[in-house]
DNA sequence: CACACACCCTGTAGCCACTACAGGGTCAAG
DNA sequence: CTTGACCCTGTAGTGGCTACAGGGTGTGTG
């Protein structure tokens, strides 16, 4: 299998995977007599594994040790939920944070009142709030 | 105003100011004799502001922009209105793939029976599935 | 006056996970 | 024989900072 064929199979882009062999996260394959790489089922796998993970948003550092893990099959797996526990406490805060601001960002729109020169506007008239030492709409880590 | 203490009057590293001001952000203040730089009171309101479009996720390109309806308050607003819309819809669209990652990461969590050695891990297993062609828990990109 | 220490300066490189060339080689179809 | 699709290596760019390295300046203490 050439590298665009394992792109296409894996639904990435060919830079990609030059690049996780680069970082060691794909094993090198063999190479053809013309020097192309030539990629054999596993790397398919390993290459699906990768991408699942990374949908998952987990960081290549952590797939990298989850693939440790599954070429070691015999340690003790209270890491890998340690991860992904770790991972999922990353995710809500991150949830946490964008449901603050997509709230914010509302409150923020609704300050225009209605379109006309920007010196009238609601939304730079909030925006620019901290500036003159008002409570700010959206962040008090400068209020207090 | 020395660069340390605006850096302390708005919260941010001394290194982001110096950041801005050579991304064109914020304008080179004057010189003091000894080659320190000389913040006045402006600075501190643009640096201010801003900061404020950081905390709601606002690209530093768009925070430009919106410092050219500041600085020039003759302009039609509904630009500004139209730039807050688009980055709420980037943040909503944002918070629908975390909502989906947070449930797709609770169910892989529950995969793990009881923690003992990788080779039994449900967790290991279900990152596995796409390997062997398995409906995807995750994403279904690689799926269809 | 000597020294320490905090602060300032410039310039450059690193972070993450790619992405995008530049400048070349290889191969099959028409 | 040419076109075009693919492959190779190596390097640089993205965003929004952050972290030095290698210097200069200013203040307080012994
Ligand atoms: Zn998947
Ligand atoms: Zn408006
Ligand atoms: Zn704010
Ligand atoms: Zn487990």
């Amino acid at each position: 299998m050439k590298i665009g064929e394992l792109a296409k199979a894996a639904h990435v882009e060919v830079e990609t995977i030059r690049y996780y062999e680069r970082i060691g996260l794909l094993p090198a394959p063999s190479r053809s007599p013309n020097g192309y790489r030539a990629y054999a089922g596993g790397h398919l796998e390993r290459l699906a594994f990768i991408r699942h993970c990374r949908a998952l948003d987990i960081a290549l550092v952590d797939v990298a040790q989850l693939l440790r893990f599954v070429d070691d099959p015999t340690t003790d797996c209270a890491e890998v939920d340690a991860l992904i526990d770790s991972q999922l406490t990353r995710v809500r805060a991150r949830l946490d944070t964008l449901q603050m601001l997509e709230r914010q960002l509302v409150a923020l729109r609704n300050q225009c009142g209605a379109p006309d020169r920007a010196a009238q506007c609601g939304i730079l008239h909030e925006l620019e709030a901290p500036t003159r030492g008002d409570v700010c709409v959206c962040h008090d880590e400068h209020a207090q």
